[in-house]
DNA sequence: CCTACCGATCGGTAGG
DNA sequence: CCTACCGATCGGTAGG
């Protein structure tokens, strides 16, 4: 029973899949396909319960073929976190310029408006990207790690002077940047017990971290 | 090259370790050596990433041995983050305890002693067992996951009066059931973050923490 | 707990 | 992006 005796066709291949349908044709269409599916099996299973062929099948290609659009599974585990972060901080910046006709110089409004984007960036439908780079960044590498952190860096600078004028103010009295940390661990750490079917809304839940953290909602 | 071909030693025993020290002869000793190396290296590399002959060679096994003491890798795994949830309980309630003779009865108290009793359960030296419970829960079967819930249960337990006490007396605002939520995720993340070479004492972390959401150390 | 091993699977690749 | 495949490794086991 060599490999060399199966001369048929062998049955490997996921059948009963649609494949090439009119919007799956295009050019770096399946790529972004990739890193979806690979972002949701990540997170599901963990990165290292999951497999090439795991993904590759979730979109209908074929074992080998997502290695044609990245070089390794560790690449691709650091494309989703990139993108990731990419899109978080498209979010955040968003929602910071959307303020510059408000009260753009109050830090109550700043900071809630802060958490609110980042709440969308963790719990917002199919953000399976985040969550991914919350939980699995032991996998990457040494290079793969500080250029995240870089993303990262950039996208918790927003917070900053936020909550040093928070301090300077008054309204906070822990050190702004201790307070960064536990602030963000709190939200952090709902990606692992909000429910989108029965939990509260995403503005309730603003609510409640503001009156846990500042005594009001703002 | 069949495998029927090498008839001679091979050179796959870690050599150079010293095994069987006196300290090491012992009954469940071992066991609790697996446990101990297994929990440091699951947190280091995650689950998936470590391999049963990581563990056999950092306790100076052979690659089959741990099978002897554990039936499956999964098994292990879930043995690391019970016997991190039974330190955890049996650390709470050594907490509480101390507390009985002094200010039993005080909220503020109450939730500072839990705090900080999950401050050392969380960073303590030596703790990778709660570490490995917070971000491999995923591995875990349906009947692990449920077993495990219960014993989390039990841990949150302690923490429910003392919020809703919080909570009537208008010292919390938020709602118990959400501000517990908020807080353990705070206080989790800082698995993430802290050092204890570099940081602040756990109590000054306690300290910071009760002041963000008391607004006053207590 | 070691010896010696296996079946299965996995990441990855050459060539088209 | 598929075909066809490989080398390496991995969890696990029988027998002692």
């Amino acid at each position: 029973m060599t490999t060399l005796a199966q001369p048929l066709i062998q049955d490997k291949r996921p059948r009963g899949r649609p494949r090439k349908t009119l919007d799956e044709r295009d050019d770096g269409n399946r790529r972004h396909q990739l890193l979806q599916c690979a972002a949701r099996l990540f997170r599901r299973k963990g990165f290292g319960a999951t497999t090439t062929r795991d993904i590759a099948a979730a979109v209908g290609m074929h074992s080998g073929s997502p290695f044609y659009h990245f070089k390794s599974k560790n690449d691709l585990l650091y494309a989703v976190m990139e993108e990731g972060m990419r899109s978080a901080l498209e979010r955040q910046d968003k929602a910071m310029q959307a303020n510059a006709t408000g009260r753009a110089d109050e830090p109550m409004m700043q900071i809630r408006l802060l958490m609110r984007a980042h709440f969308d960036v963790l719990l917002g439908p199919g953000n399976d990207f985040i969550p991914v780079m919350l939980y699995e960044s032991r996998a990457l590498n040494a290079r793969q790690r500080s250029a995240l952190a870089a993303l990262q860096s950039e996208y918790e600078a927003a917070w900053v002077p936020v909550l040093e004028a928070l301090h300077a103010s008054g309204r906070l009295q822990t050190p702004a940047a201790l307070a960064r940390l536990l602030i963000l661990g709190a939200l952090n750490w709902s990606v692992q017990w909000f429910d989108r079917k029965k939990a509260a809304s995403l503005e309730d839940l603003t609510d409640a971290a503001m009156t846990l953290f500042f005594a009001e909602p703002a």
